[in-house]
DNA sequence: TCAATAGTGTCTATAAGACACTATGCC
DNA sequence: GGCATAGTGTCTTATAGACACTATTGA
């Protein structure tokens, strides 16, 4: 009996110029060396943990992002999918407000040819994570630690890809109850009113709120 | 570099009086050798298209049952859920109406202890079904083919663990449009009104009919 | 004081939940 | 006819969505 060949890949998107974008990584090693694709890599089983651990340290290695909101996606596997064998990927998500140099950013929408099934595995993220918004706090994890209620209905709009009413974005944000207005923190933008600078609750720092119906 | 070890682990569930159940198998190789453990393995490469049929491939060989809803849990990994050493399982969640008496069948709530992780899966897995019954037509797959509203009423409220309202549970049931009649087909249960028999649209064989807001 | 954005109040439409009601068979 | 369960109608309450309104700053 063959082993399977085993591996982790990273989904890692961001919000670029109102866009939600993917990060790429230039393949070093065969197959597909010098092709875009996702960052992914072997576990490596005397220093993870877990699949998730070999996950993260992926992304601090080949994205240069630590300790981002992390998720396992799904497995992929077949005889196919890899030209050197029968192989499985474990594939994690990652959400992060803003993205270190080390990694190639792309809009979801305009993705070169990735190789294996990594058109796939970005498409199903994105599905995954517009149906997860559109019910939990999911989207607070693509804003810096603190930001403004229009600064987040700006990043809802962006990975839900439609307009929110903002006043009643403002209630269900409410009911989930995951933020807290910093004190006495207030941005000044032009000539207008300024806004509460608010940060998520300590217990939300890697945990979603979830409501029943939708946000 | 060493390889992990993958395999495949299974929760199959149906409901044997009015409890649901999970199928239990002995384990003929150490380690744990006749321990009751969820039937798994490991996978065939040179037979298995995916992870998925290997798991399909278990339930069959070790539960005898075929085809069933079949579904990835997610995946569980580390050094030291496996005295072998470093090692992942793929979980796959399966619901079947009636099991065959290949298969050892105990209440979700009342198992005996279970070696690796595999206490921690089954309520995972009994959580995510839970949660998935609540807004969705996972539970017919619970139901034979074909089955009366009342009957189908009664899955969702074991499964539910709660009363569910039957005149709201028909409207909303009809909302997710998954269900037809049996031309002509109807039960006689004692001396009361026979009720009408259904079975699931073909479309919805292998898929679920999700509500926005719950069942 | 006016422009601009922050933030609140409230009306309407729709869906959920409770529950009374009718329907239809067998005894 | 009456018992039992199938199945429907409808009233009340809660939530979503639309949108008008007030608040607060800088220019």
């Amino acid at each position: 009996m063959v082993t399977p060949i085993l591996t982790v890949d990273t989904v890692l998107l961001t919000i670029v110029d109102s866009e939600l974008c993917v990060a790429l990584h230039q393949r070093e090693a065969a197959p597909f060396a010098g092709h875009w694709a996702l960052p992914g890599g072997f576990i490596h089983t005397h220093e993870d943990d877990s699949a998730k651990a070999a996950a993260a340290r992926v992304l601090e290695v080949k994205a240069g992002v630590r300790s981002p909101y992390l998720e396992e996606f799904g497995t992929f596997s077949g005889p196919v999918r890899d030209p050197r064998g029968w192989s499985m990927t474990v594939v994690y998500f990652a959400l992060v407000p803003v993205v270190s140099q080390a990694a190639a950013m792309f809009p979801v929408n305009q993705l070169p040819n990735l190789p294996f099934d990594h058109s796939q595995i970005v498409s199903g993220v994105v599905q995954r994570v517009r149906s997860k918004a559109s019910y939990s706090s999911l989207p607070v994890f693509l804003c810096p630690t603190e930001f403004t209620i229009a600064e987040l209905h700006a990043t809802y709009e962006v990975v839900q890809n439609e307009a929110i009413n903002i006043a009643n974005f403002r209630r269900k944000l409410a009911d989930l109850d995951v933020l807290e207005p910093v004190p006495g923190a207030l941005r000044t933008a032009g000539r207008s009113r300024p806004s509460q600078i608010y940060r998520l609750k300590k217990r939300y720092k890697d945990a979603l709120s979830v409501r029943e119906r939708g946000i």
